[in-house]
DNA sequence: GGAACTCGCCAC
DNA sequence: AAACGTGGCGAGTTCC
């Protein structure tokens, strides 16, 4: 993909130049990496691998496969993988890949209900972590540390990427793999990993957008959570209880709310749902089994709310997608404006002054705009953070940005000046020097312990 | 033996 | 009417 930086303003320009200048120092300073672990972890999940591959080819299931090839079954291999569960055994796909053949991914194999392929799933995520996290670590370190490379000109929404190593993808939700992985990550000795992010960032840019007046109640009451009260509905909980029923809340958040700003639909989201968080057994939700919720068993608790199965699932959905429309219309309205505007004049404008042009389809009309200006308030930021930490003559460093969070390697003596500065300019600078953000801003910050990796989250 | 492709999977 | 955005990267496969 061919991507043109098109500024269409002196500060878009800018932004851009100081941007790369900025973000060149954090690659100048690096990451600490522990080598001396990645390499004992590497000889550790080799020796679990190696067993797990030993335990997968005892199975009946191996067997059989390895009775039907020419030679040795690949057990890395997808494609072979594929032909056998789907040409040999004649298993029907519970879902197709891109070019059509039956997929073999983590949903696949789990709806086949074979319990060797487990294993074979285990084997998957453990190698994940070896080759693409823990291998790369060592082999782009220089002296102990790594210095990712974080471009400014790949990305057509006009956000960052990442690589050698990419710093934008270590494992987090999977904790086996996060602990894994992000024990080799640690800060300069005597030093402690900092991570500040905007929280809700691309929906409240997303507000400054439409001026969705639900939306802008939501970000402006502090006590309001969207997605709670989505989850409320979905799943028909009385008392909805944010700690309690954090499940649920991450369910609503990723399955349905997500999906539908980005322009999925009820249907989509309704067997996602199920899928992910219930336990279906012919279409009807199996009781006394699945996620518990302080109410007893989810499932329990959807047959008592009179949804036994998925197609009452999908129609509840509905319900709710249609509403939720009716709540957000002037999201909806500003879907239609944007894309009639895309299609009278071939192009679309950022409110950070960046125009995207060239053969777009609807979804990213409405999509690009919102990742491209959420990340630019990151990168304002983050060069004056920067600018502060070189005239004061910081010890503390940055060393990386995820798109909507910076982490710096903090000497803890400077860090309760550090996080002053830093809300002073990610929650009160920023808006002042672009008006267009019209929503209060909100940084969260993880701290990790004096000489702790990046797996000992402390609060 | 390398380029280009598919597939799966990690992050936001 | 149809139906989820952006990346990077490793392994396997196919093509030349």
């Amino acid at each position: 993909m061919i991507m043109t930086i098109n500024p269409k303003t002196q500060q878009a320009y800018d932004l851009m130049h100081r941007g790369i200048l900025a973000l060149a120092r954090a690659e100048q300073q690096g990451i600490r990496v522990d080598v001396d672990y990645a390499e004992r972890k590497k000889v550790h999940l080799t020796r679990k691998i190696e067993y797990l591959e030993r335990k997968f080819r005892d199975t009946k299931f191996y067997r059989h496969w390895e009775h039907t090839t020419k030679s040795k079954p690949n057990i890395n291999s997808n494609f072979q993988l594929a032909a056998f569960l789907y040409g040999v055994k004649k298993l029907e796909p519970i879902a197709f890949t891109t070019s059509g053949k039956g997929s073999t991914d983590e949903e696949a194999l789990n709806q086949l209900n074979i319990p060797e392929l487990n294993d074979l799933l285990e084997i998957r995520k453990l190698k994940k972590v070896r080759d693409t996290y823990l291998d790369a670590f060592i082999r782009e370190q220089v002296n102990g540390y790594v210095h990712p490379s974080f471009n400014l000109h790949l990305v057509r929404t006009y956000r960052s990427s990442s690589d050698r190593p990419n710093f934008q993808n270590i494992p987090k939700r999977d904790k086996e793999a996060m602990q894994a992985v992000r024990k080799a990550l640690y800060p300069r000795p005597g030093h402690q990993l900092l991570e500040v992010d905007y929280s809700g960032l691309e929906v409240r840019i997303l507000a400054c957008y439409s001026k969705d007046s639900t939306m802008m109640r939501y970000i402006n009451n502090a006590g309001a959570d969207m997605h709670a009260d989505i989850a409320e509905q979905i799943f028909l909980i009385e008392n909805f209880d944010k700690i309690g029923h954090e499940t649920l809340r991450d369910a609503a958040k990723n399955g349905f709310v997500f999906p539908e700003f980005y322009g999925d639909y009820y249907k989509n989201c309704a067997a996602g749902l199920a899928c992910k968080w219930g336990q279906l057994s012919q279409g009807k939700w199996k009781p006394g089994q699945g996620i518990k919720i302080p109410e007893g068993y989810l499932s329990d608790h959807l047959i008592a709310q009179g949804i036994p199965s998925l197609l009452k699932f999908t129609n509840h959905i509905k319900d709710i997608e249609e509403d939720f429309w009716n709540r957000f219309q002037g999201h909806a309205d500003w879907i239609d404006r944007w894309w009639e505007t895309y299609k009278k004049y071939g192009y679309i404008d950022l409110l950070t002054g960046f125009r995207c042009s060239g053969i777009m389809i609807r979804k990213h009309v409405i999509n690009y705009p919102i990742q491209g200006a959420a990340f630019h308030c990151l990168l304002w930021a983050l060069i004056e953070i920067d600018r502060i930490m070189q005239t004061e003559k910081w010890d503390t460093k940055i060393i990386g940005q995820i798109h909507d969070s910076i982490i710096l390697d903090t000497n803890p003596g400077e860090l309760s000046h550090v996080m002053k500065v830093i809300k002073q300019i990610t929650c009160i600078d920023l808006p002042k020097a672009w008006p267009w953000i019209i929503v209060p801003l909100d940084v969260d910050a993880d701290i990790y312990p004096v000489d702790g990796s990046w797996a000992e989250k402390e609060k």
